[in-house]
DNA sequence: CCTCTCAATGCAAACGATTGCAACAAGGCA
DNA sequence: TGCCTTGTTGCAATCGTTTGCATTGAGAGG
């Protein structure tokens, strides 16, 4: 197509090209001001005519820095929840994008937890500047312990008391509270929490709703959990169950959106009219909220930015500065699932 | 915690707690049959409690290869679909595994294609033994300059006439053909088509849904395009829009299920019956469409078997094999958007 | 007892870049 | 003219493995 010169594949191919040493091309690639800006242009411009990339591999040896971020999502074996999950997937979606423009690469790995060493062996090959861990899943332990590495990483996750490892994460008692109280206000008195606490975000999210209810004005229930798993089909049943077992509700505080929707539609198949007789509020704001029917009211998590924080405070991290973690502020975002009004 | 003794960092530490060379260190971990079981044992076992894992990229430069293969998505600007997508997120949760299982790493990147030498420079920077595609989006020619490359690739997507590299996917064609057929048999005659064939998957879905109706009994209506991106709110826009043209239709064909979902949002608060006046049937399978409410009819794509497929074909090609495009049958899964009887 | 083989290990050269330091030329200043 | 500074460039060590080849020692066969 384009006539493309016999291409250098290494940087001493691109010296000999240019007639100065491969130190000089070196620093020239790398916009040393070593190097004069004449044979700057030249040799940046031959790299390109003969389509030579540095080979990073090489680099990285030399240099100690791999340029890579590792992102690792641990994943309970319980709870199937996979990079399926729209919550996860829009994370990743928004990390890529931050890790890229960041000019580093994004390693993905998955972890299934009933394993040993997970983080160490991550760590020790070094394939990776930094580690992101979304969610703590059931593996608040090992981070505790990973903290005394000398590995860079953060988490993305629920903030728990004794941390000693950077989280960044939305305020998730308060939020969840935040969106309790919303149902309170709208006259919902029997509210049920759908969701499993065994992974520390969903526990605190519980927390919050007990609060809201222990808050609430006379008449209010007590609170009352579904055990339910992240996945649909577990969420789905699991609704079905609780219907079975007649117990009265009126609103329904699910701990994700992919079970707000899945329990929506089990109440939808079980003739229980959305939001006139029982009201759901999800927890996530995943995009597909705004579109199933009714649209869903939830609690939005700002993903935007807190990929861009995840990236930013592991980046410090890694150039040595010692970081805090950061709590984000949710947004409660009203629609259709439960009525304006009573 | 745990009695970790001083970690050794490199081979040449621990080569010196054994009390060998490195190269027979190197050698043992490498399980080559050249060193004796006994010592073989005795340095992986100080390996392993000395928390030793070989430093990749010096194995990787070492021996040119990354073990690491890249998975790109190439994101046509104007489709603003991102890893949000249900779809291509289940497709890389499963690639994940997949690369995983195989031993390798697995190296994500976002390509917005405005974007000049975009392979090459992948290819170039030699991060990755070869490279996965997902989805051509409005790539083809790029790929079919690629294929002359040395750099070993393989493409989820469409198969297109005079194609010279490898790819894997669904009989998009004959797939798109049955579930028109499907509708057909229901007694429907207006059917919609919903999707935008920039991209050549869906070109190839709307021409079996063509064929379709080519073959379809006396009476069907002529095929309509409705354009429309993939992301929910493009869909939903553009079904309001048709509706308010005011053309009668009595069933949806959607190029994907996210576009079917928004679709049927639209269709639903707009007062129209789902399936009594429009029956709805959409594209690939994601698990979502079975929690939706109606619960989605839909032609399902083997990801399972295609991220296999995809990897398989990929470390064969890596390994000097010329390999073949796979076509994979569709499978329609029927449920209650389009009624079982008219 | 001497060689020959074979298994196990050590030696040292790559892999392809980065980078501290030395070298060199030109120009300024005394 | 001589010396020092400054701006460029070259030299060579280095990053941590892998791997072809040389070396060693022991056992076998003549």
């Amino acid at each position: 197509m384009n006539s493309k010169p016999k291409s250098a594949t290494t940087m001493a191919d691109l010296a000999r090209l240019a007639g100065v040493h491969v130190s000089t091309v070196s620093r020239a690639l790398a916009d040393s001001p070593l190097v004069e800006q004449s044979v700057r242009k030249r040799i940046i411009k031959l790299a390109s005519q003969h389509g030579y990339v540095v080979n990073s591999t090489a680099r990285n040896l030399r240099s100690g820095r791999t340029q890579t971020l590792s992102v690792v999502i641990p994943l309970a074996h319980e709870l199937g929840q996979g990079l399926t999950d729209p919550f996860f997937s829009s994370l990743l979606s928004h990390l890529a994008d931050e890790i890229t423009e960041k000019g580093y690469g994004m390693l993905l790995q998955k972890v299934v937890p009933p394993m040993d060493h997970w983080f160490d062996q991550l760590a020790a090959a070094r394939r990776s500047d930094g580690i992101i861990v979304i969610g703590q899943s059931t593996e608040h332990k090992v981070l505790q312990a990973a903290a005394y590495s000398e590995v860079p990483f953060v988490v993305w996750g629920g903030h728990l008391r004794g941390q000693n490892y950077c989280v960044v994460g939305t305020d998730n008692v308060s939020a969840a509270r935040m969106a309790t109280e919303h149902l309170l206000r709208l006259g919902r008195r029997r509210i049920v929490f759908i969701g499993d606490p065994v992974s520390p975000e969903i526990k605190l999210r519980y927390e919050g709703y007990e609060q809201a209810l222990a808050h609430g004005p006379a008449g209010t229930a007590k609170p009352v959990m579904v055990k339910a798993h992240l996945t649909p089909d577990a969420a789905y049943q699991a609704t079905l169950e609780h219907l079975r077992t007649g117990r009265k509700f009126d609103a329904v505080f699910a701990a994700s959106d992919v079970i707000a929707i899945s329990a929506m539609r089990a109440l939808s198949s079980s003739g229980i009219a959305i939001p006139e007789q029982v009201a759901v509020v999800g927890f996530d704001g995943i995009d597909l909220g705004a579109h199933v029917h009714p649209a869903l009211t939830t609690l939005r998590q700002d993903l935007t930015r807190g990929a861009k924080l995840l990236v930013t405070q592991l980046l410090r991290r890694i150039a040595g500065e010692t970081v805090e973690s950061v709590k984000m502020p949710g947004e409660l975002v009203v629609r259709e699932s439960c009525g304006e009004s009573r």
